[in-house]
DNA sequence: TGTACATCAGTGAACGCGCGTTCACTGATGTAC
DNA sequence: TGTACATCAGTGAACGCGCGTTCACTGATGTAC
């Protein structure tokens, strides 16, 4: 009964690595097959087809997303103040992306890359999951203090840019290939970048 | 003489329309020729191959890009105060989004898709354009009054903060298909998140 | 304006190849005794 | 622990199909006179 599994896990991590050269739409389940080292017919031993292993491969890659939106949520010390909660969430962020991208570098470039390019279930999948993380993030920042005066729909367009924001800089990252200089240069650029973000949320709701 | 001009915008349109169905790495020569009425090895007389008709497409697509962006940094009036200028870029950049991106949806959609699915060259080409408009965004900030404080790098930054936002809020329109209500809330996103991003980078330089 | 001609956009047959999917099979894995 | 057996992951032949590309061709278009 291990086997199975071996093959399956195989199987992901040959889609994984043929998708960093051709979109997955563009993928055939010989080629998968040829990477695994495995005859055609055995795939559907464990797929029905390549659209389902995506959809596999949309779930663990958004565990991976997931495990790095946890992280830059989670402090190490409570801030004291508000300044310091703003500092920290900043810092915590860019932190988060800078250590749990590379770790997991493919998933992040397979959801960049198939979120728009993938076949119409892989959308579908990934539009899903991105609105999931956008209303829990919402609700997330309806308990920070002072964000009193927000609207329902106001927190949800807040989080949708928060989550934009983060997974274009995860994108970013993702594509620089694991160069120190290129991946602390994008780090600056996020981190400015946040901070400009955050700020304009925290002046908004006063200024309109 | 004007046969073949006629020819190779019948296979560019068809290229765009069989691209909404499949990223352009999945297309085969022999569907665009299909497509367009003519016999597979005609294709040769217009393009060497898929890739080179790619590049022709993102000279296209970013050619309705640009417009989109000049006419969001044309004023009608020009704006008397700051706070005046401030509140007619958000207004002049959700006017543009809103009256641009529907009539050339195909190429913003082609941008989003083939900038992280496209074959090689197609991301280059796009990665490209994308660097050029962002250079010369910042030069145009420069000249507004009061960015004086801002770095050449911070300058760089900033435009990439704007250009990112304005192509997701582009994407997202030219995603609805065109129905009436879906673009209204998208423009309502659009304007309250180029507002928190403008009040962040105003308030920004001070709060280093 | 009418005709003879050159250009070259589009044709159609042909090729070898990789594709997804079917089917009956084999033999390794893990279990029951 | 050793053996007999059931399960089912992986095999391999076969199919018809669409693929990119070659080549010699044809006949519409636009030009020179």
């Amino acid at each position: 009964m291990e086997r199975k599994e071996r093959t399956r896990r195989a199987i992901l991590d040959a889609a994984l690595e043929l998708c960093e050269r051709q979109p997955l739409a563009a993928l055939s389940l010989r080629q998968v097959a040829k990477q695994v080292g495995i005859v055609p017919t055995a795939f559907y031993r464990h797929f029905e087809s390549i659209d389902e292993l995506g959809l596999a491969l949309v779930d663990e890659s958004f565990t991976s997303l997931r495990d790095l939106l946890r992280s830059a949520r989670t402090f190490d010390s409570p801030p004291a103040s508000d300044r310091a909660l703003f500092l920290a969430v900043v810092d915590n962020s860019v932190k988060a992306l800078v250590t749990h991208v590379p770790k997991a570098d493919r998933h992040f470039r397979f959801i960049a890359r198939e979120r728009l390019a993938g076949p119409a279930p892989v959308r579908a999948a990934v539009r899903h999951q991105l609105e999931l993380i956008e209303r829990e993030l919402a609700t997330d920042i309806a308990r920070v203090p002072g964000a009193g005066g927000w609207s329902g729909e106001d927190l949800l367009i807040l989080a949708n840019l928060l989550v934009n924001a983060m997974l274009s800089h995860a994108e970013e990252i993702a594509l620089a290939g694991g160069r120190e200089d290129v991946v602390r240069r994008i780090e600056g650029v996020a981190r400015r970048q946040l901070h400009i973000v955050l700020i304009g949320a925290l002046s908004w709701d006063s200024s309109r």
